[in-house]
DNA sequence: ATAATATATGACAAGGTGTCATAAGTCAAT
DNA sequence: ATTGACTTATGACACCTTGTCATATATTAT
């Protein structure tokens, strides 16, 4: 977290560095940044930026933790507007960062290079979290008649293969660099294999059976 | 790659300095290995390092290759022993993995730290590359009528899902240090949701209709 | 006006990387 | 044996980064 100081920055001058933030992060990835390039392009002195951050990580998930909130709410508008189906839900969510402008490079560099800290910070949303309720508020908003699970257990396992697969098809498509419809197919192609399981149950549907 | 000057090192000091090259990385995560520590380990000058690898990260990629492939011998080895069933050896192979003793720290450093160059390092087991025919030798070891695709693009995505599913599991378990036996029964879990689907089939099981 | 507290500043120590001129080996051919 | 061509070894060095700290400057409360 961020100190006191920077949170008793003047408006402007907040923005600014957090513009500069954005801007280095965006560049480089988290431990190629350069907090030189930062405090140069915030015109502030070097100094002054340990006087608003621990270090580099700090003020990196200052930044990331509020692409996050904003994207982990925008994840609970779809699941309204979708019913609770998770399925629709996760294909709009995927398509939305898929095809985010104006944070593309930072996105990118986030999920290129994933620590544990990262993903944990992103897969947030699909968890229980001291700073949410979301496994609660989930599980009320999800139709989870459609569900395969018979514990709360089982939907935490159920919402972590999810985000898994689906990060692992936003590093993807930012890895090789696929077009986006490209990417959504692909995508669409794992859920619906997620959805029908990965073996084959001949007495439920004809797919490649004959 | 090491340079050639690498490979004709006389055996000894090769292996010395592989061995300073694993201890560091079982240190710290590639970025944040120093190379005067692997230098200073291994009794060399610090000119000697360019003399073999072309920077840090091509050592590390080079520790790292031997490792996978190693693992790659192994989940082929299982493969056999379980007839081709996928999900049987999946498990055995993610057991094999945690339960590794001598590289542990190693293997924990590259999970906590997986950039797309590591993970897909690693994924190369389950993938087709120009270092190897996965694709196709799997495609031919795999007891294929149990498993539900069509065609090999989606043969290709369920090996992807399931390898999601399982590196992100052995990521929680080095990430929150659980024991074995509570990190086996999680993925066992995932992977029966895996196996059954995540939608509800009303006339295919009972798991959740009572 | 004064003291107490908060913020700003940039020089600096410590340590990291990659390079390069030079030294030292190796080997083949005369 | 000596020469020359080539490969390998070496560590000092230039350059860059990070995080700290003594000092200067605001700001606020009394």
């Amino acid at each position: 977290m961020p100190k006191v100081t920077f949170f008793n920055l003047p408006e402007d001058k907040r923005a600014t560095l957090i513009l500069s933030l954005k801007k280095e992060f965006s560049r480089v990835p988290l431990y190629d940044a350069s907090i030189s390039n930062i405090v140069k392009a915030a015109g502030i002195p070097r100094g002054s930026f340990y006087q608003y951050f621990e270090d580099k990580e700090d003020a990196f998930f200052f930044i990331l933790n509020d692409f996050v909130a904003c994207i982990n709410h925008q994840f609970f508008t779809l699941i309204k507007k979708y019913n609770g189906d998770l399925f629709d839900t996760m294909q709009e969510f995927f398509q939305i960062i898929i095809e985010e402008e104006e944070n593309v490079h930072f996105f990118r560099n986030a999920f290129l290079n994933m620590t544990y800290r990262i993903e944990s910070t992103f897969s947030r949303i699909f968890k229980e979290h001291e700073t949410n309720n979301n496994l609660k508020v989930l599980s009320s908003l999800l139709n989870t008649s459609i569900l395969n699970f018979s514990s709360e257990e089982e939907l935490n396992h159920l919402l972590q293969i999810i985000s898994a697969v689906t990060f692992r098809n936003i590093v993807e498509k930012f890895a090789k660099e696929l077009p986006n419809e490209e990417a959504l197919r692909r995508y669409r192609l794992e859920l619906t294999l997620l959805k029908s399981g990965l073996v084959r149950h001949l007495e439920r549907e004809s797919r490649g059976t004959s």
